[in-house]
DNA sequence: GTCCTTGCAAAAGTTTTGCAAGGTG
DNA sequence: CACCTTGCAAAACTTTTGCAAGGAC
C-alpha cells in the first residue's frame, strides 16, 4: 500500500503550462495572462483549490484579476477538458436517508443521482486502517455516465 | 452485473419513519411534525434531493414550513447519523488540473482534499460499458478519513 | 413549565449575468 | 481590427445567524 507522489518540480509545472498553451491554441481559445495564471495555480498544487482560493492566490501578484474571471475561466477549462471538477455532484449537497453501504451514479447530462447496489462493487479492496497518513473511515464510489433518458 | 433495487413500498417507508421516531427519542431530540415530514420525504425517494427540493415537496402539504428549518434539520440529522450527505466534498466545487486517473481522500475534520495514486485502487472492477441504464464514462473513488494533523 | 425548535428577517456567502472597455490573434 | 475575454456592478441564488414565539416532553 504505497502512496506515489506526483512530480511537481518547477520545470514540471512549466512543462504543463507550455502544454496548456499549445492545447489552448489548438482549441482556438485565447491565451491571456489571466488564463495562464489560473492554469498555473492549479497545476502547482494537489490541494484541489476552490474558485475563491485560486482567486486569492493569484491576487497576490495580479491584484486586478476579478473573481468573475476565475469562475468563467474554470468553467471554460472544464468544458474543454483542460481540467476536471473534483466535486462531481454539481452544486448543492444531496441527502440520503439510506445508511446501507452503497454507491452512487450521477448522470452527467441531467445531474440526477441514483443509488447502486452492486455485488461486485460492494467490497472493494480498500484498506480499513490507514492509507498514507490517513485513518480511513469510509469510502464511496461515484460513477458518472449518461442515463437512458438523456441518451435518447 | 445486476442492479438490486431497494424496497420502497408504503409500509416499508412507514417502518423507517417509526424507526426514526424511536431513534430520535433515544437520542433525546424532539419529534416535531416538521422533522417527521423531512425524514419521511427523504426516506421516500432514492433521488438524493437537495435541501431546496425537500423544502418544496413538503410545502405542498405543509405550507408554513421554512427553508431555514429544513437546513437546520438536515444538519441535525446528519450530525446524529440519522442520514448521510452524498456530497462529501463540503460545499464549493474543487478543481484539479491533473487529468491522470486518480482518486481522492478528504479529511472529515479539516476538509482538505488530497490525491491518491494507489496501485491496488487504480483498476477497480468497474464496467466500462453499461451498468443498469447508464453508459459509464468514468468513476472516482472518494475515501474519507482523518489526516495526521487532525489526529494530533 | 422548561427549554428545544421553529419561522421570520436579515446577513453572509457563492455563483451568474449584462455591458462597456480592453487585449489577443 | 474583429471579436473573444475581462472587470465592474448588480442580480440571483444558497446558506447561516439572531431573536422572539411556539410546541414537545
Amino acid at each position: 500500500m504505497e502512496n506515489i507522489m506526483m512530480e511537481s518540480s518547477a520545470e514540471f509545472i512549466d512543462d504543463r503550462v507550455d502544454e496548456f498553451i499549445s492545447r489552448s491554441k489548438e482549441l482556438g481559445i485565447k491565451v491571456t495572462p489571466q488564463r495562464v495564471a489560473i492554469y498555473k495555480e492549479l497545476a502547482s498544487t494537489d490541494q484541489h483549490p476552490s474558485t475563491e482560493t485560486i482567486y486569492n492566490k493569484i491576487r497576490d501578484y495580479y491584484p486586478n484579476i476579478s473573481l468573475t474571471t476565475v469562475y468563467r475561466t474554470l468553467e471554460t477549462f472544464e468544458k474543454l477538458g483542460l481540467i476536471s471538477v473534483v466535486n462531481v455532484l454539481y452544486n448543492a449537497a444531496r441527502y440520503d436517508a439510506n445508511l446501507t453501504p452503497h454507491h452512487h451514479i450521477v448522470c452527467t447530462s441531467c445531474k440526477k443521482v441514483e443509488d447502486i447496489y452492486d455485488e461486485s462493487l460492494a467490497n472493494l479492496d480498500v484498506p480499513d486502517k490507514t492509507l498514507g497518513d490517513y485513518k480511513i473511515e469510509g469510502y464511496s464510489l461515484l460513477l458518472n455516465g449518461v442515463c437512458r433518458d438523456c441518451r435518447d
